[in-house]
DNA sequence: TCAGTCTATGTCGGAACTGACATATTCGCA
DNA sequence: TGCGAATATGTCAGTTCCGACATAGACTGA
């Protein structure tokens, strides 16, 4: 998959900014990764609102405390299917949801 | 993959509302089943309005018209990453997107 | 009617994602 | 400091999802 280019460096240390255009993702790409990272702040934002711990959370849907890292730490491995299950499943309002969707 | 459950269902003619306590879908499942849904809309919508064919779509994001189509039918084997991907490719605007995401 | 375009459905091999596990690291706090 | 809880990282086998292809059906205008 190839948003995982941008994932990759991210994880590496770097802004998102500027790798955007040094590494030529089409509009496209950046938007679904900037919305991905979007969620992904929400999940571990409503998880401590709601003080779940990671294993808690991973209960709660099923998972494992291992993926709920990942999913929180973006990688790669992780998709946007699982964030946003996890976003539910972290007991964040539909409002909640939404606005996590707000990327411009 | 549980939510297929209701995804079936829905593509044999059940009503929603009806089948959800019916089966007994958690409130998480409900909630993501009714998000993929309205995603699914917006897509069909969005590409209808930029007189988009299925082929078209299908290229615009290095897919093929059958997963084009399979997208729109909400067919269990479509992943809400590609919903999300097709709806960014359709040419929705951010505005476009987390409007899908109204569910209440 | 029929040719051309569009959409729907089924299948399949390979790619991506998953939970689980092991283990390392970090983080309070007494 | 050191201990327990929380989080992070790596790996892997099983499952899900993917694009591609074949083909069937639907729709439109001539």
């Amino acid at each position: 998959m190839k948003t995982n280019k941008l994932e990759r460096l991210k994880a590496a240390g770097w802004e998102v900014g500027n790798t955007e255009d040094f590494l030529q993702l089409s509009d496209e790409e950046a938007k679904l990764v900037a919305l991905k990272l979007s969620l992904v702040n929400a999940v571990k934002k409503s998880r401590i609102k709601r003080k779940l711990s990671q294993t808690d959370l991973a209960q709660r849907m099923k998972s494992s405390q291992s993926r709920i890292a990942k999913i929180e730490a973006g990688d790669p491995s992780v998709s946007l299917d699982l964030v946003v299950r996890a976003l539910i499943a972290s007991g964040a309002t539909t409002r909640d949801i939404q606005a996590a969707f707000t990327v411009q």
